[in-house]
DNA sequence: CCAGTTTGCAACCGATCGGTTCAGAACTTT
DNA sequence: AAAGTTCTGAACCGATCGGTTGCAAACTGG
């Protein structure tokens, strides 16, 4: 047994930058010398460590949702679907402005749409998001037999709706929008999500 | 002076044709021997009528906001703010569902994010975005000083709203949402912008 | 210090990218 | 029919695409 030469980049760190760029340029906008440039990581090493560019943003979606979208796990731990709403649309607003993040959402416009090659990339991301709205349609369920959600309100169309709420919000980041202003947003569509809270849906 | 020899294609018809491949690929998917096939023209013409690549791009999303958008400035011209955001958004979501049409909105799909090398597009469809914003938010102002709009309610921030929903709307489209599903969000939406007109916001 | 292992670096691969050049075909005008 | 104009088709341009190969450098265990 044998060391071998030892790398020169650090595996989580190279990730981690990758995430920054596609999450930035799209997957189609990004090229394998931009990915190795920001990675420390040379062309033969990142194919050894990380497969092709699609395997390699696979791994970039999955730590993007561990690192950057906590926040929505945390949020469906809180006690009633109030909360959950509120405080997801709220820290939404807020990630999707971070100064030293890239504007916007790597779930959209890392693809939200691409050449027929790269199809699988674009419905790979729509599957990761539709992933997280049946995780909120769950917890709304949930919320129904926990009495904070009236009997008759329809938790699959109020997740799909705070789900829409949360991609516009993204791709308002993305233009440029500031936090303050997609919290706004998150006021105005929170009211909607009271009012299904007494009304039937 | 002379006549040439004869076009084999259509201006009008090609650019439609153009319309249709950057929808459904986006600016960075879309190659020019994909634009040749799909609109008929050979690439010297295509130089020589549409320019390049971006400014063909260019004359694609003016197309579309002309051919595609009509509801948009339909709805506008609507007697009251309600009615206005009510028809808007519920024939976004048959425009964005067109089984006869690309899934989703050119104007967002076509370049959230791209390469450093095409920001420029990315910026040129995040403008013509907001100027539809701009365009709802001075609609409500008139509805505001029309009455069907509380005075201390806030036009910008209510347009802004809608424009998240809408968007939201066209990502969930791009990822297979139904018109139905769509609409059942834009009612979820509305019912926050009802009550915009009667409490302050 | 040497054998074995794994990395870094650079050159290379065919394919395709956006864009251009050029000869000849197809038209109109005189 | 000849001259002039405009378009088509194909070949061509340098650059870059995603991905691979081969070799020397840098490490470990014996």
């Amino acid at each position: 047994m044998a060391g071998g030469r030892p790398r020169t980049f650090d595996m989580d760190d190279a990730l981690d930058r990758a995430v920054e760029v596609f999450w930035r340029q799209g997957y189609e906008g990004t090229s394998i010398s931009e990915l190795t440039a920001a990675m420390g990581v040379n062309k033969p090493s990142l194919y050894a460590v990380f497969g092709t560019k699609e395997e390699l943003f696979q791994q970039v979606v999955q730590r993007y949702a561990e690192r950057e979208l906590a926040y929505f796990r945390e949020a469906l731990a809180l006690p009633t679907a109030l909360e959950v709403v509120c405080d997801y649309l709220n820290r939404n607003a807020v990630a999707l402005t971070r100064p030293d993040r890239p504007p916007g959402c790597l779930s959209i416009q890392g693809g939200l749409s691409a050449s027929p090659a790269n199809n699988t990339v674009t419905q790979f991301l729509a599957t990761s998001r539709l992933t997280g709205e049946r995780a909120l349609a769950a917890r709304l369920t949930r919320a129904r037999t926990d009495g904070d959600l009236p009997a008759d309100a329809a938790p699959a169309a109020l997740a799909r709706f705070v789900m829409v709420v949360s991609e516009g919000q993204a791709v308002h980041a993305a233009a440029g929008a500031t936090a303050y202003e997609l919290q706004q947003s998150a006021a105005i569509a929170l009211k909607a999500f009271e009012q299904a809270l007494t009304t039937a849906n």
